[in-house]
DNA sequence: GTCTATACTTGGATAGAC
DNA sequence: GTCTATCCAAGTATAGAC
């Protein structure tokens, strides 16, 4: 079924894609400082030339390895977040997302290139522009989740968004300094307990 | 009143002093990977060589700027929080330091670091054992603000505190990204009127 | 103690062969 | 398209003059 061409054009995108695959395990390996382009083509198994032939700079680099976790993660995120209708459940399944975010180390390529940004402007606009639609999926389902509730009237959504949002990059540079992800899992233990109490004082039909 | 020495051994510590004063600085406004020892010693107009001389290690100098400023802001903290006994006064004061920290750069410092310790095990050692004092101050304060009510028997100070921390640091980095200290500012004062609400309904003789 | 000069390493990016 | 070779800039660190 293929003509010539095909098979150029598919190599080209494997090497593409591998290049942004292991600028995603650099960044959780070694961090910004240490994700070069030969760290990358190394891990690609490619020459560091080709780093600049497909991507032209380091930045757009690593920018096209935030694109790739972040919309596979928003995939899953929203899936999960579907089927959530309580504080409980939200709790719930945040926590068990979260925990595989920190074990696959997507949340480590952004919370690292946000520290990048401070001593990099430009790339810093691009990483900015990365993190609206996750505060609007986080608003939205709170929202949801809230509707109904007395709460809804006192929160403002967006701005509480803004808040877990900056509550899931915080806990995730610490889980990540001490290697030891069980803090955040009986922090988001403890929370479910208390936001099914919650949900009954909000709703006592439930 | 000075003896031979003296003045050596002053001219000794300004320097350093200085240098920790200039990595600081260059942390705030260039981030870790623009921390250089060049650029340090740039800032305190001083030669690029004496930083070695004083430091030894470019992670040393990092270290020292980061006690620095953490003992400062410990210090800033410790007197603020002492004189809060609500949850309203406490998220009043929290603001205000809060705002305090951001503009003059102070966490910026920490999660620089945090970021940087990705790539660079040793440091992040160092840098981990700085925020347990931390954790301890904003758990020995919420043990106060919550003692006497119900919440008391329900949350686990430690991991509250854990949380709040983790919330600094991830706020930090979103307002620093975005450039703006509002996204902040509007959070405090939203989380003050509410807390302020639940002082009320945990203990009404107030 | 502080400087200049320098050795050595790593990283971004380009040129040119294949 | 991918490679090797190379250029140039920047960084850590040390040596040695003053």
């Amino acid at each position: 079924m293929a003509r010539a061409g095909t098979k150029q054009r598919g190599q080209r995108a494997d090497v593409r894609e591998a290049l942004a695959v292991a600028t995603v395990e650099a960044l959780r390996d070694a961090g910004y400082a240490g994700t070069s382009a030969r760290e990358v083509a190394n891990r690609a198994g490619v020459s560091q030339a080709s780093v600049f032939y497909h991507y032209g700079t380091i930045d757009d680099l690593l920018i096209a390895a935030l694109d790739r976790t972040s919309e596979s993660r928003m995939a899953a995120y929203r899936g999960a977040m579907e089927s959530v209708a309580t504080l409980g459940e939200l709790f719930d399944v945040a926590g068990r997302v979260f925990t595989q975010d920190l074990d696959e180390g997507h949340l480590k390529v952004l919370s690292e290139l946000i520290a990048a940004a401070s001593g990099n402007a430009a790339l810093g606009a691009r990483v900015a522009e990365r993190i609206d639609p996750w505060i609007e999926l986080t608003a939205s389902t709170m929202r949801r989740v809230l509707d109904g509730t007395p709460l809804a009237n006192v929160v403002d959504a967006h701005e509480l968004a803004t808040a877990i949002v900056g509550l899931y990059l915080g806990l995730e540079l610490l889980s990540d300094l001490r290697g030891d992800r069980r803090i955040a899992e009986s922090l988001f233990r403890s929370a479910r307990t208390l936001a099914s109490s919650l949900d009954v004082l909000l709703d006592p039909r439930r």
